[in-house]
DNA sequence: AACTCGGGGCA
DNA sequence: TGCCCAGAGTT
């Protein structure tokens, strides 16, 4: 495992290479991020970009999503993966807004992660992004990259994951480190063909020395 | 723990 | 044109 001192020194070194690596989510309507996030799941953020201007436009509130019948909402959002689960979810996540939380959001992630399509990642990206919640959302790359490192265990569930980074990384950092990691994941230390010959941290990088010993 | 849902993007 | 990408929910 990577002491604190390692991991500073990770950070460091990967917010040089991405200083542009910030959240380009829309957090003055949480409502309307909310939406984004639970579209945004197993799919790219560029893809949800692509259809929520025109759905925006479209449903001003929760119970704009009511109105229209389910074939629509799914014809609205289409482009994206998963069409089907994601615009019943929308619809019966704007009832519960709606019945439930008198109209708005709840801020606490417990109560987020009631709502449908919400899970643990999706939540701390809400609280974090709209209510300025210090939370660490741990998805497929934030996850990758941290046992590549070694930050953590191989082993370790997402929630492992979340804790240790929580402990290793200092709280009014877990934002930029998110983000950060984020980039990293999808464009150097890829899923397929992480670029260990260029990376800037392989020096304290257990997979990736493994890997450039295999190579050798 | 394994499986399903589903398109876009890239090789 | 087939493989890879990306979470939540259900069993």
């Amino acid at each position: 495992m990577l002491t604190k001192a390692q991991v500073r020194y990770v950070l460091d070194e990967i917010y040089q290479m991405f200083p542009e690596a910030h959240c380009e989510l829309n957090h003055s309507n949480p409502f309307e991020l909310a939406i984004s996030v639970v579209l945004s799941a197993q799919c790219t953020d560029a893809l949800v970009n692509k259809v929520t201007p025109a759905l925006f436009q479209k449903y001003k509130s929760p119970e704009d999503y009511l109105e229209v019948p389910l074939e629509e909402l799914q014809e609205d959002i289409r482009s994206i993966g998963l069409f089907r689960n994601k615009a019943k979810n929308i619809k019966k996540l704007s009832r519960m807004v709606i019945e439930e939380y008198g109209g708005s959001l709840p801020e606490d992630r417990d109560e987020l992660m009631k709502l449908p399509g919400v899970g643990r990642k999706t939540a701390n990206v809400i609280a974090s992004v709209a209510f300025g919640v210090p939370a660490i959302a741990v998805d497929t790359h934030v996850e990758r990259v941290s046992k590549r490192l070694g930050i953590c265990r191989w082993k370790d569930s997402v929630l492992e994951v979340e804790k240790t980074l929580m402990r290793k990384i200092p709280q009014d950092e877990w934002s930029q480190a998110h983000h950060s990691f984020i980039f990293f994941g999808r464009y150097h230390c890829k899923a397929q063909s992480p670029q260990c010959e260029i990376c800037p941290v392989l020096d304290v990088c257990r997979e990736g020395q493994k890997r450039m010993k295999k190579r050798a």
